[in-house]
DNA sequence: TTATATGCAAACAATTTGCATCCTG
DNA sequence: CAGGATGCAAATTGTTTGCATATAA
């Protein structure tokens, strides 16, 4: 998705475009996901020294509001905020250091769908999230363990 | 599982067994879930009403520590504590009233160890949340648009 | 020109912590 | 009796809001 994008659907939605907004998606597009209000924030300041914590909050729900942002919660963390590819993606996050390798499973959406459907339920969102620990850390805590 | 087993459990990870604990182990047991601190901490009063909510907190935190109860998180709300019944059960969350459904599905168990293999990842658990509309709120919205 | 966006500081809600005291093991 | 547990109030953290000013359309 091209910025030149991004800033259409944010116009075809009634939002303005400001340099504020600018820095925060280009951001996103960037470092491609997963960062908090307070690092997009910090990372936004180089470019735009003046601007505040309330923008990049207010920002990002109107950015959510209009689909282009995905809003997430790992564990019981804070928000964090990745650019919404439409593609179904979920998360396998590691329980000692925090990485997320994003992964999809159409053939669990399918059996999901099913299962919603005997409770009457109308599915529009799936998060999977799986916990555990990653291959590096594996390795780490196995040769700390000697 | 008995409150006496709980109590075992909790003797077996050194943790104290207070009557404040044991309120707030009852509660969880008798409502059965999804119940946040600050309504855990109404109930408990009921019995005890010098409880503190700084106590629920402390206590629930200690009881997920020693894997007693499980801490979650629907959608950007405050964090809910349910007894950790083992069995591994996932949510269908109804994002018009609220309402959540408990569901297993042992074959996307399986699915996911087999993916998580392939990233080198140690699976040690999976959060499932279905969002969508339930029953009731499909009929209750559909009547409305009349 | 006019409604929307911004910055700042103050408000908020949920959760955590310091500390003196209490109680379980 | 000693160290963990509690109650209270104060502190923290993450997020939101009010309001005067600035800016995009």
């Amino acid at each position: 998705m091209s910025e030149i994008h991004l800033e259409q659907r944010l116009r075809s939605a009634g939002v303005r475009v400001t340099p504020q907004r600018t820095v925060i998606v280009s951001i996103l597009q960037e470092k491609g996901g997963h960062l908090s209000a307070e690092e997009i924030h910090r990372l936004a300041q180089r470019q735009h020294p003046r601007l505040s914590l309330a923008t990049v909050y207010r920002t990002l729900r109107s950015m959510k509001a209009c689909g282009l942002v995905q809003e997430l919660r790992l564990n019981g963390e804070r928000y964090r905020y990745e650019i919404d590819r439409d593609e179904a993606h979920q998360h396998m996050v590691c329980i000692d250091c925090g990485k997320v390798i994003e992964f999809t499973c159409g053939h669990c959406t399918d059996v999901h769908g099913d299962l919603a459907e005997k409770h009457g339920f109308h599915i529009t969102g799936a998060r999977v999230r799986l916990l555990g620990h990653c291959a590096d850390c594996r390795a780490r805590l196995h040769n700390e363990k000697k």
